[in-house]
DNA sequence: TCTACTTGATAATTCATAGTTATTAAATAA
DNA sequence: TTATTTAATAACTATGAATTATCAAGTAGA
């Protein structure tokens, strides 16, 4: 004898209970009714417990049936609801994607993917991090985040990288700096002033890159002041404490008294990558970074 | 392909998701390793979402799988948890029993039942009304009640009834009243009393059986007051308005100042009975009633 | 009270599939 | 390299769910 009772055994229960008759939930579950009558009566063994009076013909439950059926309604109106959610979240529609970034991809990046995201799955949840390359990349590594927004091509192993936006350099001078879009030409006219730049070990590559376009003019920049914040640097430019370069798209989302002059003409770009681990299994950050290239 | 998952599938998930082998969970099982396999791919194939990744030999659960086996967990010990409770209803261990009475039954019948039932199934409630014959009558007709206490040996169809308490009667007599339990021979020595009596239509078999002690001494009673209420009778007999003849039992629990003499050589008993459906299909019930004869 | 028609239960049988054994491929470990 | 361990696959077995055929008991209508 089975030891066991099953969903299937709910499922005819639950027809029974609510037709009160044999052959009409037999029809209404596609089986016949002796099927019908002996996994009831199976069910009964099962659980040692009788569910239904049979009176001269008449079925009804018993208050242990009764008590059964409040419970069987409740248990697959659940596991209906959880098949549902783990559908979901198997296909990355629900569930939660850890997201690091730099402060300079709050510009536009970032908030594209939030509100794509939004707009596409409405039920994932996502939570933000700002952080630095290298602990972008712990994170990472780590497991504590799933995906992170660096200036970095090159990144260790177990990690892949995939640029997801370029953008100019734009120097950035005080308002009343003799220079101007207009009287500007080359970076070289710069080389006497200080110069004020994100920390290296915030962002190696990005102070590399700024070196490599100074030295393209042919001079190495004096280096008076490093940040790790736009805000901050701005704010020395504003005082008139040296100039900057920067990305381009900075000159957004912030309030300060300074002037950007685009250098469209120099090869060098500003790149912001996506990073994640190789083998995340996490469904929806595969969701998550198709819909970002395809913005 | 098998459309429907089942609780089979539920039990290897867990396993698999605990042990997250799955040779040891399918030891764990009693089932051999291949047929687990098989299964588990099977689960997955019908929920349409992964649940392991085998990565170079190591099972991990991906995040859908995570959250299915906190949902599996929950609906696993939901499931134990309701098929006890089921086993207690359907053992009439636990459930209701709605219990109606005559206050004469409050003295020692029904308090006793309470007790035995208290101590022998703690989870069974009960519920209590006081009640005329008739009125518990109609409500175990109508299955409002499942058990009631009468003063009744003849019950309509469809109804069982079965004595449970035999008691003499009692005079009642006002404290300074000249007939006492010394020179008290025959109830024809108050043939000039007024007689207060429990209401016809309230009980009427008391009502016919005073009569009937009254006929055996010769001579029909003059009754000056009825009531539904011990009590109320009590007091009447109290301030001098008039004797009853009750059931001994009452002489317990009332505060009042009156004599009660018990009428041992009469022949005439007030019976107690219990009354209860025929077809009640409480299992409670039946456990109600075997205790009861017990006592 | 007879007949016709329900109802659910039982018996015999069929058939789907859970679970078995045997084996393989791939990954570690020695 | 070889030995061992892992999970997956293939072929097969056997359990038991579901089927058809039938029955007994009850109900309804004449």
């Amino acid at each position: 004898m089975n030891y066991q009772v099953e969903l299937r055994h709910f499922i005819y229960f639950l027809a029974v209970a609510e037709e009160l008759h044999y052959r009409k939930a037999a029809e209404k579950l596609f089986i016949s009714q002796p099927g019908l009558s002996t996994q009831i009566k199976q069910m009964e063994e099962i659980l040692q417990t009788q569910l239904f009076v049979r009176d001269k013909k008449k079925v009804r439950l018993t208050p242990a049936g009764e008590f059964l059926k409040k419970e069987v309604e409740f248990i697959l109106n659940h596991l209906d609801q959880t098949k549902k959610q783990l559908k979901l979240i198997g296909h990355g529609h629900m569930g939660e994607v850890r997201i690091g970034f730099l402060g300079s991809a709050m510009q536009n990046v970032v908030p594209d993917l939030l509100v794509g995201l939004k707009e596409k799955y409405p039920l994932l949840h996502t939570t933000l991090e700002e952080l630095s390359n290298r602990a972008q990349m712990n994170a990472i590594l780590s497991d504590r985040l799933d995906l992170g927004f660096v200036r970095m091509s090159r990144v260790p192993k177990g990690l892949e990288v995939k640029p997801v936006f370029e953008d100019t350099f734009s120097l950035v001078l005080p308002q009343d700096h003799p220079i101007d879009s207009k009287n500007f030409k080359s970076i070289d006219q710069l080389v006497l002033e200080d110069f004020i730049l994100f920390a290296q070990d915030y962002s190696p590559e990005y102070y590399d890159t700024v070196l490599s376009i100074c030295e393209d003019s042919g001079f190495v920049p004096k280096v008076s002041h490093k940040s790790v914040h736009a805000q901050t640097i701005f704010k020395l430019v504003e005082n008139k404490l040296g100039i900057a370069i920067v990305p381009t798209t900075l000159q957004h989302g912030f309030q300060m008294e300074v002037k950007f002059i685009e250098m469209k003409q120099i090869k060098q770009r500003a790149v912001l990558s996506m990073v994640w681990k190789a083998d995340n299994r996490n469904p929806a950050l595969k969701n998550c970074m198709d819909l970002l290239l395809k913005l």
